[in-house]
Order: C-alpha cells, then sequence, then structure tokens
DNA sequence: TTTTTATGTCAACCATATTGACATATTATT
DNA sequence: AATAATATGTCAATATGGTTGACATAAAAA
C-alpha cells in the first residue's frame, strides 16, 4: 500500500507528528487562557513588529479584516495588545504588545524553543546547521507570498 | 524585541513556513475536488491500512466520530471509501479506499514528495538522513499518544 | 468639495471540531 | 430467552476560525 508506492512515506510522517510536537505545547497554553492560534500568530507579528498598523498585520496575516477583528478585539480587552493612534496620520491605528502580552509571548516562544533545545540537545551543532538549512530551503519551495 | 530574547526564533519561523509549503500542494487540490484536510487524514489512514474499521479510524485520527461523520460519509458517496460488513462481527464496518480512491492519495503523497524531492536534492544523503533523524526526535518529543 | 484610504462592524455562510442524547443492529453475558 | 454491552450512526446545539458582501466613519489626498 501507502509505503510500497511512495518513498517518502517516512519524512512525511516525521514532519507531520514534529509539527504536531511543535505547536502541541503553546496551543495548551492559550487554550487555559481562552487564546488559540489565532491570537498566537497576531501576538507574534505584532510582537516582532511594534507599531505595526492594522493593515500591515493583515498583509503579514494574509487574513481578512472580518477574520482579525474578533481575535484582535479580544487580545486589546484582555491589556495584551494596545493601540495608539498614529500621529503621522489619524486614520492608522499603531499596534503593539503591553508588558503582559510580551510576558505572554515570551513564554509561548518558550514552549516551542523547549521542544527544539530538547531536541538539538542530541545532535551536534553542524547537525543543526544543516536541518535548519534543509527546513528553510523547504520553506522556499513554499507557495509564493506577496511580500510587495 | 523577540530576536532578542529567544534564540530559536530562525528555526521556529523556518518550521513553520516549510510546513506551510508542506501542506499547500495537497490542499490546493484538495480544495479543487470540494474536499479538505479532514478527508486527506481519512484517505491516509485507511489508505495505510485497509479494511479498519471505523472505531479504529476513529483511535487514529483522535476526533469524535461525529467529527468523522460527515466527511466520511462523503467520501463513500464520492466512491473514494467503500466499507463493507465484517463477516466476523457484523456490527463492525471495515474501510478501505477504492481505485479511484487509491489514485487520489498517490496523487496527494506525490505532491507532498516532490516538494521534499526538490528539497533533498540540494542536499547530500547523509543531510537527508540527519534531517530526518532529527525531524523524528522532534516529533517523538510531542503530546503522548495512546497508541493502546 | 469630492474621493480615496484605513479601520471597523453587521450579516450570512462554510469547514471542522466539540458534547450530549438517542436509535439500531449485533454480539456477549447472565 | 432476556439483558447488557458494543459498534455504528444521526440529530441538535455550540465553538473557532475562516470567507464575502455591504455599509459606516474619520481622516487624508485630490
Amino acid at each position: 500500500m501507502v509505503d510500497i508506492k511512495n518513498t517518502y512515506t517516512t519524512e512525511i510522517e516525521a514532519l507531520f507528528y514534529a509539527y504536531q510536537a511543535f505547536t502541541s505545547a503553546s496551543d495548551q497554553h492559550l487554550a487555559t487562557l481562552g487564546l488559540g492560534r489565532a491570537h498566537h500568530r497576531i501576538l507574534y507579528f505584532v510582537g516582532g513588529a511594534p507599531n505595526l498598523s492594522v493593515g500591515e498585520l493583515l498583509q503579514k496575516l494574509q487574513i481578512s479584516k472580518q477574520a482579525l477583528s474578533a481575535p484582535l478585539r479580544q487580545l486589546q480587552a484582555q491589556s495584551l495588545v494596545v493601540g495608539a493612534v498614529s500621529p503621522e496620520d489619524r486614520r492608522v491605528k499603531l499596534l503593539r504588545l503591553s508588558t503582559e502580552g510580551e510576558r505572554l509571548l515570551d513564554t509561548l516562544l518558550g514552549l516551542q524553543t523547549d521542544l527544539l533545545e530538547r531536541t538539538f540537545l542530541q545532535f551536534s551543532a553542524e547537525d543543526r546547521q544543516m536541518w535548519l538549512a534543509l527546513t528553510q530551503t523547504m520553506a522556499g519551495h513554499g507557495p509564493k507570498m506577496d511580500n510587495s
């Protein structure tokens, strides 16, 4: 069956379960706060580029503004994300993380980091570099993104 | 910001975008058939273990029978999956792929294989082995599964 | 003054999941 | 033979995370 017809079944399964491992810890932690992956992605992009406008965030997330609305409103209601009117253009709202929001993002990144660290511990620095290079190459073969 | 506080941002991003690349081609192909990832996982598990019972499939998928119901019914309606009463226990329904279902699964696996092949082409056989070993180790650090 | 832009909200819809309740057929137990 | 347990299936209500379309408002640009 599958194993006979396809040479890469092992790699496909490894990647599937590795990604599950990669997301499960943060997913669980988010769930205890009543948050999901949508909130995680917002925290990630806003944390990585403070004073991001709503429009810029939408471009990064590649979702509709209606889809962003609910989770962003929640994050603002919980004071994890704060928005301020841009001094340059009063139509624009600039988003950044509150101290609490940064702390949560750190926790989430820490959970993912823990997995990577535990994994890399069993391999050499060269192996780690190779893994990253190969994974980045794979990412580069992905769907074309509009980073215009 | 994030880059300062966390050493593994590069690896985290690489894995995120690699997984996106990994799933996008098959997701797109499934969409043209009016199917989604739920159907893909059913095809994958039934294809990998023909004459699987509904209960066994549920254990592998780790979802509720209500969540399985709709996509499985669709696959049966499209004659991609066929079910037959077990000769040993007439309560049990054994699932397998039709020829058409196997063809679709092959196509989907082929799309994922293409990405892996294109990626591995740029690396040595040792690098590929390393990547697999590391990715499998990472998968092993995932959430404990009930394979009782 | 008019138009464009940035944001935001309402409504309807879809996909994928959940839990609870219940029905049916079949097998196992008492 | 009657009863209990098992395997499947369905109905309803709910949640999350998306979609499109329509429309409102404030501010900047034409």
